[in-house]
DNA sequence: CCAGAATATATGGAACACGGTATATTTTGC
DNA sequence: GCAAAATATACCGTGTTCCATATATTCTGG
């Protein structure tokens, strides 16, 4: 797969879109409700931002039922997988980052792959 | 030195900064009128665009004389570092970024510092 | 002090990005 | 087929980004 870098760094350039991406990092798949209430934020922009990643290449998405699960994109090349690991370093433990990992933990009735075979 | 990781990304988010900031990467120090020679754009872009650089932190500049010296900012934080090293990995050999280094190396009459003490 | 070189800043207009609100689409269970 | 849930898209107003052009600043040599 191949990304402009600049296009890549436009999409991590915004916070929505780089807090959905290092959520997505740790979790390997998360569907549309769980981000939006990690992230606090109202469905339809969590929903355009998802869309814009996806027509980008750097997420990828998989219906199941009512539920759209997003995930990094397997596709990724592997010095953009660098630059989000590293990014994940960079931030860890900062504001709102390490909000939203607490955030999505504490949330209930999750729709994940984990609990649905 | 703390950076967000938006504003960060922001600024590589274009392609005239991520050239200069590529070429400042490989040539420790380089002035404005060869990142200007390099790129092929206009001076005030090439000034602009620097300075904008300098206003988030990314770079530090040194005046010499008529020339202003620019360097990657020494107090980036490591992971910043490393996302440009893996930036430059990522586009090596393509176009603009391996060309902005072939036309830098092709210029004549280099004000750098390795020739003047 | 003046001219010229290197760099910086101002200004204005076109394009784009973003969030909020409203609405549409897709799927499921009945 | 209908209602409801999850998600997507449309639209609009506002602020921002970008480039081109013009002008200002800073320094050097004489």
């Amino acid at each position: 797969m191949n990304i402009a870098a600049e296009t890549f760094f436009a999409a991590l350039a915004n916070q929505t879109r780089l807090r959905c991406l290092l959520l997505l990092l740790e979790h390997d798949e998360l569907c549309v409700c769980e981000l939006t209430q990690a992230l606090g934020a109202a469905q339809p922009t969590i929903s355009r931002h998802l869309a814009q990643l996806r027509e980008t290449g750097l997420v990828s998405d998989r219906r199941q039922g009512l539920w759209i699960h997003y995930r990094i994109h397997p596709d990724l090349p592997d010095w953009a997988n660098q630059v989000l690991g590293q990014t994940a370093v960079g931030v860890r433990g900062q504001a709102p980052f390490a909000d939203d990992l607490a955030a999505l933990d504490a949330m209930p009735n999750r729709p994940g792959a984990s609990q649905c075979a």
